[in-house]
DNA sequence: AATACTATTTTTAGCCT
DNA sequence: AAGGCTAAAAATAGTAT
């Protein structure tokens, strides 16, 4: 181990459009995940609301909103059209057949990534489990019980439902190279929570057994 | 010069809502910059489209916008309020005398920001300044000529006027501590664009005299 | 094509003015 | 509190797997 492999880093790079269309698609992939990071991580330290949109050009919407995506559009829209618009901003819910609304999962999914690595680095990663009570996706982490984490996991097995049918959803506008079936970054949310020790909840959807 | 002092690099930050008020203001206000500079990166490199809305708790709402925020927003309701919604969406525009849409020119101030960096470190600051065409804003900044350094400066101009009005609008709600009438950053601009040998433009809105 | 790695660049927390 | 500064931390471009 530690073998150091000659220089391999990055450059500075030119702020110009990528031209190459798979390269674009690979660091518009890393940067969509750290710009809703930068977003998640704001929400928390800060207390603020914050709702992005992301579309890549013929390709699909991505949407980070914490904590709820549709009352920041209401209200980023003086709910003059409320009634109409609760109707209206499910333009991502259209291929899905489940009803839970998926920017809302996704809002939680980002959330508890955060919370996740959040925990993971205070290292505290058992001595907390056992309490409970508040909402599992307001607390900290470090509130959350057995019930709460079922709670999570329950969601991700929606999430995932969702993002299989997201997968085959896509609008045709002017398609310019990108083209990767999106899959929602589930490893990277893997990742982090193996680190977390549930690598089964995530992994394959099933109730947590904690290692 | 030289003097290295001792220790006053950050440390590893706790991910929780920071308690101090004013320190969670500056928190606030870095990153919200970072947050929309990475965002006009993505928009840039990638060629995507990209809409952000942060709401501070009872204060204010910034939003950033590529290339337009009304229309990324209509796209994502679906265009089925349309009518109803291009009266909606100038939430911010209540407070501001002018016309012009503040959001688009926030968009344009984002984007030009992230233009005139370009065009910095690529060191030729000069050498481009005298070929014209195409629209000012679409336009890599090398192509810029005087008439399009002109209408910059009249934009922001335009900018300055509804920042101005834009300072005394805030919306109650549930003022927790951060209070600042925020400035909009401009300084952060005026530092980019003085590295861009245009400090006049900037700085007191007048027409550019390229130093 | 997705992930891992790592050298670099970029961001930013904590100070200081 | 608005702006610098600096070093620590985080993001990431290019590469390899």
């Amino acid at each position: 181990m530690a073998l150091k492999k000659e220089s391999r880093g990055r450059q500075k790079i030119k702020m110009v459009k990528i031209k190459n269309p798979s390269h674009r698609q690979v660091t518009f992939s890393k940067r969509r995940l750290g710009l809703f990071k930068k977003a998640s991580e704001i929400c928390t330290l800060c207390g603020v609301e914050v709702f992005i949109i992301v579309y890549s050009p013929g390709q699909k919407i991505f949407s980070f909103g914490y904590p709820d995506v549709d009352s920041l559009v209401d209200r980023f829209l003086s709910r003059n059209t409320s009634s109409q618009m609760s109707a209206g901003t499910s333009i991502q819910s259209e291929a899905t057949p489940q009803s839970p609304n998926l920017r809302d999962l996704n809002s939680q999914l980002t959330r508890i990534t955060d919370l996740l690595e959040a925990e993971k680095n205070r290292g505290e990663m058992f001595n907390n489990m056992r309490k409970s009570s508040q909402c599992w996706w307001e607390a900290p982490i470090d509130k959350l019980g057995l019930q709460e984490l079922e709670m999570l996991g329950a969601s991700l097995e929606n999430l995932k439902t969702n993002i299989a049918s997201l997968t085959m959803f896509s609008e045709k506008d002017n398609n310019n190279g990108i083209e990767v079936p999106q899959h929602f970054d589930l490893k990277s949310l893997e990742a982090k929570v193996e680190g977390f020790c549930l690598p089964h909840l995530v992994n394959n959807f099933h109730p947590p057994n904690f290692c």
